[in-house]
DNA sequence: CATTACCGTTTACAACTGTAATCGACTCGT
DNA sequence: ACGAGTCGATTACAGTTGTAAACGGTAATG
């Protein structure tokens, strides 16, 4: 099912563990797997609630604490948030991000070979 | 100079009408080329002092009315945003990305054309 | 000159975010 | 059985965003 709400950059980092995971996490679990940001336990789990109303992740239930799982895939995700950034920002084509990422050097040989031989395989 | 704080989706709206204008504009401009937002011009007015405060745009005096025109490039901006946007989703790479739009269906043979002449391009 | 129109500024307010403390309930060790 | 620990849920609170009305001043108009 699509996603309704968005996901903000905090939540991210958390669907990322979960999406990571190959088995549902309970909330210290999580806590634990992002213990270099520093985040209290409580915001965590303000954070998993959050995502859960927003649809992003399912829980269920296992004594008195939930395990956790991601309700939507990351490629789901990653694919509509990628048309939704080249079109508000590039009028939905990608070569002119390729272009402006290229101007700023943000390219390097293997990202290039990677992604001509990305095209070379569309096309056949 | 950089800009410290973020632009929101409906700003970025005015700031496109102010990068596409070759003048400064007055709010009234601004909103007359966003009509179709239906915006009220109280609300345009709020979003263009928000972006002077967040350094984005500078507005000159003309009596009593404010001219105001970018304070940063769109180069730069889209430029950091797409380095944001490719760092957050895909760890910096940018053949990821391809690869999901690609999967998508999301390119066609022009934006692949175009794509595969600036990588030449660059390879030189 | 009084009224009207138009400025930018200030204030408003709900939803979303980041961040967390607190609360009520339950479980576990002693 | 009692206190300590742990859960998720509730509440908090400031900053951002979307959206706009109200305000105070000046300029234009009749």
């Amino acid at each position: 099912m699509p996603i309704d709400k968005r996901i903000s950059d905090a939540e991210l980092e958390l669907m990322e563990v979960l999406w990571a995971a190959d088995e549902a996490l309970t909330s210290a679990d999580v806590a634990e797997r992002v213990e270099e940001r520093g985040w209290s336990l409580a915001t965590i789990k303000t954070m998993l609630s959050r995502l859960v109303v927003k649809g992003a992740i399912k829980h269920r239930e296992d004594g008195r604490r939930f395990l956790y799982s991601p309700a939507i895939k990351r490629e789901a995700y990653v694919g509509s948030e990628s048309r939704r950034f080249v079109e508000r920002l590039f009028g939905g084509r990608l070569s002119p991000l390729v272009a402006r990422l290229a101007e700023e050097d943000a390219l390097d040989e293997e990202d290039i070979a990677a992604i001509e031989a990305l095209l070379k395989e569309l096309k056949s």
